[in-house]
RNA sequence: GGGGCGGUAGCUCAAUUGGUUAGAGUACCGGACUGUCGAUCCGGUGGUUGCGGGUUCGAGUCCCGUCCGCCUCGCCA
């Protein structure tokens, strides 16, 4: 074989007068079948044209490359030499061309479902179904290697400078012990314990605090998690985190290091320098964004106008805001009145738009969207205009509305208007045209930490306390003695206590998560009872944890970073499936190798298991 | 589990209100062609309209069921 001397994508014009060989994939083929063969041969590194000539070839070299085609895997030697034909500044190799001497076949493909091109003739891709089936060839797409480059990338420099700030790498064990809380878990029968099953890992959260115990002082782990859930574009059952805990810490060390983290990586990765990170609260994010992750590259913002609603001639506010005053803060039932000033909305929102969020608000419970405009003499038109009028001047003042103005309200319980409005500003953003194109190229990166979640939410069906990020998230250090104290039954003091939990947001996105841990067995026994756990239980579930940390815990943190969404905001896509070699389709199969497909009765048997198959 | 969109040649798509033999580009095969770079020109092969049933004189088109893919709600501590 010609085994190669250098890669389709490194001859320049210095290299010019100097024999090479290439080995590569057949990219294009341009023939003059008589004379003259142009052939473009691609690898990982690029492309490069290389020319067979019949002047100078023997007729049965001239015949082969007659009849290459697209996909054929080729070895050449040839000069390097200034192209003949003018040069091509579509391509970084396009001053030079290789004069072929020798011809290798080295593979004649089978005729190919689709071509592995990014500027296919036609201009679209294959359809998604097709390139997952056959997967090798999708990835052959320079824009598929460049994703595949670019995790490459991040997972270096993360491993870097997670290694200069002293963290060790450690793998914890992917056949793990099932915690049926949270996500549904996937699970492996055991051969050796009949009737006894693993659970693939959500996260390595108990195995990250118990390396703490261990005296490890700081960890990371760019690992693989399993959460058997229905999928979205950004989400899939098997997703990669970089996790990490560190030990006697407090929750700004964490919050600091993450944040070099992302400086770093966002500087290696894209060259833009991260500004300081802002710090809002929970509670902040969903009174002015009506979520908990808000993108904060753009305004829309929700103001509260319960107050002047009340004053107002319109029924509906009336009817919301009667709906109750028991609990003034999260998952309230109170009734409330909100609405988004959206500048310019008056001309740009049509009324097949707005007739759209009505309905769409509807989908969060709530009894729908009023929509008033403002016209160029500053009076309010449409909709509830005229029932607006006794509060006109104050409500003008309140939001700082404009000629030109769209306003639009949602009343009813604190916790569906804050949803809706939070779910309708993103769509109403979208729709205005004022949301900057994320990627590298353009659009800005916009990150924001939120703090001070509550320690707990209520669930809507069961009434029940349940942890909002998990059992060991630690109450912030100026709460944990007030949590300690506070009877159970004070609902309103037990919902105002905060957490030491961050999140970072990127872009309206989650891309990072994590908490204090719970070192004081005083706390954490409060959890569990809030939670509605026994001794008895929290011990059947989380035995070795809690342990462990009798025998001498440090105080520790940590956070997880999900890994796939980095690398799609470097890349600008939005589909999850771009940044992962081998991804799953919304039902969890794998159309390149069929998974998941059936086992022998053989199989099963030793792993005392039986199929119950549908019929 | 719910809602939405889609499935027609290897691929990307078209096909009027239900109407004759389901078309185009591309790929593939054959031919022509010595400077192309989405090469060009000529000719040809290629179809269980996802699958099953129904309505109809007649179904790619309408109806029912089902499978697959994508988006989404629920879900994802």
């Amino acid at each position: 074989m010609l085994r190669r001397s250098h890669t389709c994508g490194e001859l320049r014009e210095a290299s010019i007068g100097q024999t090479v060989r290439l080995n590569g994939w057949v990219n294009a083929y341009r023939g003059h079948g008589t004379g003259l063969v142009f052939i473009d041969l691609r690898d990982r590194f690029g492309v490069t044209q290389v020319v067979f000539d019949g002047a100078s070839l023997p007729p049965d070299t001239l015949n082969t490359a007659d009849h290459l085609r697209n996909e054929d895997v080729i070895a050449v030697e040839g000069r390097v030499r200034a192209r003949v034909g003018g040069e091509n500044p579509k391509l970084p190799t396009g001053k030079i061309e290789i004069e072929v001497t020798a011809l290798e076949v080295l593979n004649k493909t089978a005729n190919p479902p689709f071509l592995p091109d990014d500027t296919a003739s036609g201009g679209k891709l294959a359809n998604e179904e097709l390139r997952l089936r056959y997967r090798y060839l999708d990835l052959r797409r320079p824009s598929m290697q460049k994703a595949l480059a670019t995790r490459h990338k991040v997972y270096q420099v993360t491993r870097r400078y997670f290694d200069e700030n002293g963290f060790l790498e450690i793998e914890t064990p992917i056949l793990y012990k099932s915690t049926p809380e949270g996500a549904r878990e996937f699970l492996v029968p055991s051969r050796h314990v009949a009737g006894s099953w693993y659970a693939l890992p959500q996260s390595p959260q108990l195995f990250k605090q118990i390396l703490m115990v261990a005296g490890c002082d700081r960890y990371m782990q760019i690992c693989r998690c399993f959460r058997d859930e229905d999928p979205r574009a950004d989400r899939q059952a098997e997703f990669t985190q970089i996790d990490l805990e560190m030990s006697f810490v407090r929750r700004d060390d964490v919050v600091a290091m993450m944040e070099g983290f992302v400086r770093r990586l966002w500087k290696e990765m894209t060259g833009f320098d991260v500004p300081p990170i802002q710090r809002m609260s929970y509670r902040e994010a969903m009174e002015r964004f009506g979520i908990d992750r808000p993108d904060t590259r753009y305004a829309l913002e929700i103001t509260d106008i319960s107050d002047l609603a009340a004053k107002s001639d319109v029924a509906f506010f009336k009817e919301a805001l009667a709906k109750g005053t028991d609990r003034p803060k999260f998952n309230s039932l109170r009734g409330v009145v909100k609405a988004i000033r959206v500048p310019g909305g008056a001309e740009k929102l049509t009324r097949k738009m707005t007739d759209g969020y009505n309905e769409f608000v509807r989908g969060f419970g709530a009894g729908g969207c009023a929509v008033v405009k403002v016209n160029a003499a500053g009076e309010f038109e449409t909709g509830i205009a005229k029932f607006l009028a006794p509060v006109k001047d104050e409500l003008k003042a309140a939001l700082s509305l404009q000629p030109g103005d769209t306003v639009l309200f949602v009343a009813d319980t604190y916790a569906v208007c804050t949803k809706a409005l939070g779910e309708l500003r993103q769509v109403v953003a979208r729709d205005m045209g004022v949301v900057p194109k994320p990627g590298s190229e353009g659009g800005p990166w916009n990150f924001l930490i939120v703090l001070d979640f509550p320690m707990f939410e209520k669930n809507k069906e069961t009434g029940k306390w349940v942890a909002m990020h998990h059992p060991f998230t630690a109450p912030r250090d100026d709460q944990a003695e007030a949590f300690v104290a506070a009877d159970v039954n004070d609902e309103v003091t037990i919902e105002s206590i905060v957490s030491a939990g961050y999140d970072i947001v990127l872009n309206g996105q989650e891309i990072a998560g994590g908490s204090v841990r719970i070192h004081d067995p005083r706390v954490q026994s409060k959890v569990f009872t809030l939670l509605g756990l026994t001794p008895e239980q929290a011990k059947e579930k989380f035995s070795f944890l809690l342990e462990a940390l009798q025998f001498g815990a440090p105080p520790h943190a940590g956070i997880a970073f999900g890994l796939d969404r980095l690398v799609m905001n470097f890349l600008g896509t939005s589909n999850i499936r771009d940044v992962i070699a081998f991804p799953k389709t919304q039902t969890g199969q794998d159309l390149m190798t069929g998974a998941p497909g059936p086992v022998t009765d053989e199989q099963l048997k030793d792993v005392h298991a039986k199929a119950i198959r549908p019929g």
